[in-house]
DNA sequence: ATTAATGCAAAATCTTTGCACTTTC
DNA sequence: GAAAGTGCAAAGATTTTGCATTAAT
């Protein structure tokens, strides 16, 4: 729904443009999804939108900047961007290239370890990686 | 001491050649360390050798193949390898781009998620990011 | 009309690769 | 001498940037 996603963007502070409203509308349809630019790219380009690669990193930049979606890089290939936000962890199919979410009561974190004087923890990124062989 | 190192990469299946070595000896010099392919080329040239970037790629990832280090990748920036192959953490500077190590038993992590049907863990990466401000 | 977003191409960054040359065994 | 490592340059891949054009308020 159109004026849905264009709620979403508003409340965020990031402008209500067709192709941030196409890619509102594919990422924030209520199932969580991980994708890469390329993807988005792809998906928008199936639309009536023909947007530029460099819109797409703009725009999944911007999201992030907006608390919208959250950035997962792994092995120096192309960054993924989750549009889950809450708490969780990552399962990472090293064979299948592909990302998988873990809810947080399926693994727990204690303690903490000793932080510099007046350092904050921003996030904790966990991600565990399998293989079939 | 030149014939340690030349035993550690030998044990490891590594050739022993003089950029392996030289690298060899300032990486396991007894304390664990954390460089990026740029800082070791950096380092090899402030001694008698002058590799080249190219071949310090292959060096590292080879050490790596090896088990000798192991790669971290994160934010998409050039990849950290670390000297430390115990199972251990990651501390996160992001205001120094530091990597810092975490014991295990700093931290704890329990329960397993569900693998999908032979799967293995290969490696579970846990990087706190901290921030000073 | 102002301000901001987009498209395009170029460039920046990090990494890998192919091939000639050199070292190691 | 055979096998492997290294240097160099080129190319790949991902991401950012500058600037003209277009869209949004």
């Amino acid at each position: 729904m159109s004026s849905e996603s264009k709620r979403v963007l508003e409340a965020a502070g990031v402008q209500p443009t067709r192709i941030r409203l196409a890619l509102a509308e594919y990422l924030f349809d209520g199932v969580n999804k991980h994708v890469t630019v390329q993807q988005a790219f792809d998906i928008l380009r199936g639309k009536r939108l023909q947007p530029s690669l460099a819109s797409l990193y703009n725009t999944l930049n911007e999201f992030c900047r907006a608390g919208l979606i959250r950035k997962v890089s792994l092995d120096g290939g192309a960054a993924w961007f989750d549009t889950n936000m809450a708490p969780h962890y990552h399962l990472y199919h090293e064979d299948e290239g592909r990302l998988e979410d873990i809810d947080t009561d399926a693994l727990k974190i204690t303690g903490r370890p000793q932080l510099p004087k007046g350092a904050t923890v921003r996030t904790i990124d966990v991600i565990i990686r399998v293989a079939s062989r």
